[in-house]
RNA sequence: CGCGGGGUGGAGCAGCUUGGUAGCUCGUUGGGCUCAUAACCCAAAGGCCGCAGGUUCGAAUCCUGCCCCCGCUACCA
């Protein structure tokens, strides 16, 4: 039986189209999930729509959906579109609006709750209306919304929350113990500063609309969108059904996620599961953010790029070259037409592309198209140095290194093409007592192709 | 004292965990080859690795202080 290797990624929020900097986090967890494959491992690979989020039931209001519920289910289609076309081999899609899904929040939520960490409680504070959301004391500038330049009004409203407080210690014990848990160390760093600050228990219901999972207890709340959010990564594998086949899978080995919400993921998913006594997740990995043209992206300026752009222009596998190349893992990076026609010209064009059209041409010449015999006794020079890069490409991705293991692809690529010179077989083939010599270059030539073939395999599966 | 990230040849970046001749891509200059996509290969120029101290036989790499840029506060991964 292969070992299981379970990867999920963040869910989405279903109010707008995937944009690059989303799409990047889908191709770095397929080039996981499809090296893992190649590896013998028996891979799941998760992704979703987040869909009771408030943003997603305003935006439908605003299209003029009386249904939400429709305006989910094309978004759904639209987003699925997307993942199809980048060549996204995930295993299974959730969306929150689905029954199991349901089931399986709140099946969790109950179980949290007989754990004694869930209590009724007063939440009240200063609500902006404009930021949907309480400011404290010190956010206020002259008594106002520093942003709105209004003044808050001051709510009390009777909530569930969550006793997150009591996971406090088991969490930073669990942090501390297990160095690879939360992924890159800066990212580390900063949560485990954020609990030695201290943690608070957490609202984890809403009374003032409906769009959401009611709770088990008291239908006239429904659940916190995050606690709806975190658990799809066990709903997907069928943790509300009595029996999952899929439950094997748990615990995630790595949840991919976006730096921004580390906190949600690194804290209280970790004491959600603690409370309802369910393993913990291997590895959580922050990943970095996509700026467009040295800027962040913005939905509301219109300054982002869709991927689908980018696919018509030059394909999907350029654009998760670009992306997986060009962007150190785990930190931020800059998309560009610019850089990425130039990695598009000097890295696949120039040198793959030319080093496939050269030695299939030289095949063709020389040998019309059928691959020539080895000599036993001639140099393994390319075939030592592609032994090499295998284990460099095993190593950089047993540590997620997903830039280095294109560069170790890249410097066998350049070995390539350094061997064709060094070998000049357009000479050898000028003199028949070389002839040997000439098909065994050949022969190696062809058979690196076929090792460039696998390696890329993960990074850009359409063309490998 | 809010939290965090970054500052490396003209541009964009890696290296920093486990100190020991500064590396990659693009660009520039010169050369080579002709199988191939005006491609490919070789060579050269170009950096006091933000600043100042410290530890060390030795620091881009560890420690301390400082400066500058960026993100988190507005839908957003």
């Amino acid at each position: 039986m292969a070992e299981k290797f379970y990867i999920t990624t963040a869910i989405d929020y279903a109010n707008d189209l995937p944009h690059v900097g989303t799409a990047y986090e889908k191709i770095c967890a397929d080039a996981i999930a499809r090296y893992k494959r190649l590896a013998g491992y028996d891979v799941y690979f998760t992704m979703g729509n987040d869909e009771h989020s408030i943003n997603v039931k305003k935006e439908a209001d605003r299209l003029g959906y009386s249904d939400t519920a429709a305006y989910c289910d094309e978004m759904a289609v639209r987003f699925e579109e997307v993942w199809r076309k980048l060549h996204i081999s995930y295993s299974d899609f959730i969306r929150t609006t689905e029954p199991r899904h349901r089931k399986g929040v709140q099946k969790l939520f109950r179980k949290i709750h007989d754990a004694g960490d869930i209590y009724k409680g007063h939440y009240e504070g200063w609500y902006c209306e404009s930021c949907e959301a309480f400011l404290g004391e010190k956010d206020l500038v002259g008594g106002q919304c520093p942003h709105h330049k209004r003044k808050p009004e001051w709510i009390q409203e009777e909530n569930y929350f969550f006793a997150l407080s009591n996971y406090q210690d088991r969490l930073f014990d669990h942090i501390t113990a297990h160095p690879d848990f939360i992924r890159p160390e800066s990212r580390r760093n900063e949560i485990l500063s954020l609990i030695r600050g201290g943690l608070e228990d957490i609202s984890i219901s809403r009374s003032s609309f409906d769009w959401g999972i009611p709770l088990p207890m008291d239908p006239s709340h429904v659940i916190y969108v995050w606690i709806d959010a975190l658990s799809n990564y066990i709903t997907v594998l069928g943790y509300g059904e009595a029996e999952s086949d899929l439950w094997r899978y748990w615990p995630a080995d790595v949840h991919l996620i976006g730096k921004d919400i580390t906190r949600f993921h690194c804290v209280i998913w970790p004491a959600m599961l603690l409370s309802a006594g369910i393993a913990l997740p291997r590895t959580i990995f922050g990943h970095g953010f996509i700026d467009f043209e040295g800027r962040k992206m913005s939905k509301s300026q219109r300054h982002a790029v869709q991927p689908l752009d980018a696919v018509e222009r030059y394909g999907a596998d350029a654009l998760r070259y670009f992306l997986l190349r060009e962007v150190t893992f785990g930190q931020d990076g800059d998309f560009s037409w610019e850089r990425f026609e130039q990695r598009y010209n000097a890295d696949l064009a120039n040198d793959l592309g030319n080093l496939l059209s050269r030695s299939v041409a030289m095949a063709g010449r020389y040998f019309e198209g059928v691959v020539p015999h080895r000599d036993p006794s001639g140099d393994r020079i390319l075939m030592d140095q592609a032994r090499q890069t295998l284990d460099r490409v095993d190593a950089a991705m047993s540590d997620l290194q997903l830039h280095t293991a294109l560069d170790a692809i890249w410097e066998l690529v350049r070995a390539a093409n350094r061997f064709v010179e060094a070998k000049a077989p357009w000479a050898l083939a000028k003199d028949p007592s070389r002839r040997a010599e000439l098909e065994t270059c050949l022969y190696d030539l062809l058979e690196n192709l076929r090792h460039l073939a696998v390696f890329l395999y993960a990074f850009m599966p359409k063309n490998s």
